[in-house]
DNA sequence: TTTTGAAGTCTCTCC
DNA sequence: GACTTCAAAA
């Protein structure tokens, strides 16, 4: 059986041999490459590019623009201007490819490794995140930071804001204190956007205007107790590395001059901060390439504007800009109907998408009477369409947020068709994982507050006083390794004090750097742990399972510091890292949400939940701005297929936020009427009452005889 | 006083 | 379903 999880697992083994190559010096890899590239045929850039492709690509020093629509042959361009840059002698490790994702980093590589030989595989690439960790690990120290530093996710930065709220004794007085999601979310969007923080309250959340000094204070202290336990979050990252490129210092030239060409890919979707490292890392040179769509930003609620993209020929004078306006994915009817969502939008680049894709059929606007019917008629017509012989693989469901595929997913399980989804419930935020990387984080980094906590409420008899008054302990005693030992707990915590005490005695001493130390470690853990999750934990057999799973995977790294900093920059999201060796083989269908599918294509895509209130969401309705940018994410959804395009919307909605009823739903506001003029409509009935067969087989059911009598064209 | 279980409140997108 | 709040149990 597919599943997500499962597939997650096994891109986390991906992440284990791409990890490895990035940390590698690309200097030792340097001379033999060279050689690849000087007997590599010299490619025919203008035989496999359009003109403006080919200007783009061939472009020379200096600042460079590309505003490419979706569909126009973006990463194929960037990928040129990478072999171009190394046909023209550019050292390979002297360019850094920016991404959004590791997986199209990862896919870019591995095109202009096709492209122009293995020499583009020391060409530096990653996420912003990933490459700002990468040089904080190497300048990091001389710049004040400490090299041992742990990373937080979001869910660790959330705990420590909280730990910040309860200090400071926001916890319980007053009503309505915000939670720490919303804390950790406002101090984050200061980060990133600069924007003061009572701007950014008095726009986003003006019922905790009052709060103003509360934040400040909680801001404070989470600063403070972040450096030091030397917690760094993902904000941090970035903060660090443009204050490294932004001082005057010989150390911001150095990292500067590491690298000749700058590009990034998914311009619209980067922050102010961004921006700024972007300029520090460009102060000598100027050759930046940056590639993107600002039809398709959608990003913003983490600080992303389309400002940067929109003002970027101001920042870098004397930039040229390129417009990709083929389209060379969608056919003219789907092109159409996505020209006119996207027409709606106010400010923006204009650029007119067209095709030579003639012909095709328009898309389909699909009326569901209810969340089962809408089910059935996309199992129905990808069975359909299967059978006609589109993969699996081919194909994909859409939707706003990850829990609207719920219906659906069972559904596909019952019907046996595989599939995996992406932007779901991810492997690492699973309680039971967390638990255990707890131990492993603390043996790292003692200081470690969040894990600390996390792993002393687990023990039988430790609350929260008990709790904190431990960590207390430890932090009078300066975090030495010995004092959690010499804490007297309260006599209903000892037996597990005391048990805790000789496992992390143990760990301390097993050897870290012999092969597959860490997989002995998470071994040693879960001797104690296991009973506990067996204790805390319902479905206890999968989450067994998954440890398991987890334990292979940290085999790996060469060290425990390399599996968590991985496991934090490279979460493994599900199959998106999945193109590679006999695993691509498999057809399975994709589930996904609007956000994990940018920069996708398939043959035929499914946008369901089209309905206002779901897409757009209910919670953006409240600011034009938001609404715009949900308009661009339907935008997004709907450009992705190649041939076929069906948006689906359920009529009657069992509604559990309003009052537990039944509720009549209006069709998203994005497919209005001109939009609609474009598309054709089908009527999807309640589903008969006989519930679908049984599939005998994966693929097996007679589609024939089910889908009959349930259409009805209006 | 502290822990723990149970009822009640919302529920997005991602590095 | 995860997280918070609240009241009973140790």
């Amino acid at each position: 059986m597919t599943t997500a999880r499962s597939q997650a697992l096994a891109s986390l083994l991906l992440v284990v041999s791409l990890y490895s190559n990035l940390m590698q010096d690309p200097s030792r890899v340097y001379p033999s490459r060279v050689r690849e590239v000087e007997a590599k045929r010299t490619t025919d850039f203008a035989a496999e590019l359009n003109p403006a492709q080919l200007r783009a690509a061939t472009h020379a020093d200096g600042p460079l623009l590309i505003i490419a629509g979706a569909g126009t042959g973006k990463t194929r361009t960037l990928v040129y201007r990478v072999a171009h840059l190394l046909e023209n002698g550019v050292r390979p490790e002297r360019i850094l490819l920016l991404t959004f994702t590791r997986r199209s980093a990862q896919e870019m590589l591995g095109r202009a490794e096709r492209l122009v030989g293995s020499a583009s595989r020391a060409v530096h690439g990653g996420t912003f995140h990933a490459t700002a960790h990468r040089l904080l690990r190497r300048f990091g120290q001389s710049a004040g930071l400490p090299a041992d530093f742990t990373i937080m996710d979001q869910a660790d930065a959330e705990d420590l804001m909280q730990l910040s709220r309860a200090k400071l004794g926001f916890s319980e007085k007053k009503k309505r204190f915000p939670k720490k999601s919303t804390l950790h979310h406002v101090y984050s969007r200061h980060v990133n956007t600069e924007i003061p923080v009572p701007a950014i309250l008095s726009e986003d959340y003006p019922q905790y205007r009052e709060f103003e000094e509360d934040f400040s204070k909680i801001f404070a202290d989470y600063t403070a107790r972040k450096s030091e336990r030397n917690l760094v979050d993902y904000d941090d990252l970035l903060l660090f590395w443009a204050l490294l490129v932004e001082s005057d210092g010989a150390l911001a030239e150095k990292i500067a001059g590491l690298y000749d060409h700058i590009l990034v890919d998914e311009y619209q979707d980067t922050n102010q901060l961004q921006s700024r490292i972007l300029r520090g890392m460009c102060r000598t040179h100027r050759n930046i390439t940056v590639v993107g769509d600002d039809a398709q930003s959608i990003y913003s609620f983490r600080g992303a504007t389309i400002r940067n993209i929109l003002d970027f020929p101001a920042q870098f004078q004397g930039a040229s800009v390129v417009a990709l306006e083929e389209n060379y994915r969608s056919t003219q009817p789907i092109l159409d109907v996505t020209n006119t969502v996207i027409s709606r939008a106010e400010e923006r680049y204009t650029k007119n998408l067209f095709t030579k894709r003639e012909g095709g059929e328009k898309p389909w606007l699909v009326t569901a009477h209810d969340e089962a019917a809408q089910t059935r008629f996309v199992v129905d017509r990808i069975l359909e369409l299967h059978e006609e012989g589109v993969p699996l693989h081919e194909m994909s469901v859409l939707f706003r947020a990850g829990y609207m595929s719920a219906d659906l997913e069972i559904e596909l399980t019952a019907r046996g068709i595989p599939y995996e989804k992406w932007g779901g419930i991810k492997f690492l935020e699973a309680a039971h994982v967390k638990d255990v990387l707890a131990f492993l984080r603390i043996l790292e980094n003692p200081r470690d507050e969040v894990s600390w906590y996390r792993l002393l409420m687990l023990m039988p008899g430790i609350g929260e006083t008990t709790a904190r008054g431990a960590i207390d302990a430890m932090a009078l005693a300066a975090w030495d390794s010995d004092s959690f030992g010499r804490y007297e707990p309260p006599p209903r915590a000892r037996a597990a004090h005391t048990s805790l005490v000789q496992l992390l005695a143990a760990l301390r001493n097993s050897p870290a750097d012999v092969e597959g130390a860490v997989t002995v470690e998470i071994a040693r853990v879960r001797r104690l742990y296991d009973d506990i999750l067996r204790e805390r934990y319902d479905r206890v057999e999968p989450r067994l399972s998954d440890l398991d799973q987890l334990q292979t995977i940290a085999g790996g790294y060469p060290s425990r510091a390399a599996f968590l900093s991985a496991l934090a920059l490279e979460p493994p999201q599900a199959t998106q890292d999945f193109g590679f060796g006999a695993d691509s083989e498999d057809d399975v269908l994709v589930l996904s949400t609007a956000h994990s599918a940018k920069g996708c294509e398939w043959d035929a895509v499914f946008v369901i939940w089209a309905v206002d209130g779901w897409f757009p969401s209910a919670r953006s309705l409240g600011s034009e701005d938001q609404i715009e940018e949900e308009r661009r994410l339907m935008y997004v959804a709907m450009s992705r297929p190649r041939n076929h395009l069906f948006v689906v919307y359920p009529l009657n909605v069992y509604d559990t936020r309003r009052g537990a009823d039944y509720s009549m739903d209006q069709l998203s506001r994005f497919l209005d009427r001109g939009v609609r003029e474009g598309m054709q409509r089908v009527v999807v009935d309640r589903p008969e009452s006989a519930p679908p067969e049984p599939a005998a087989g994966p693929l097996a059911v007679d589609l024939r005889a089910l889908l009959k009598g349930r259409f009805g064209a209006t």
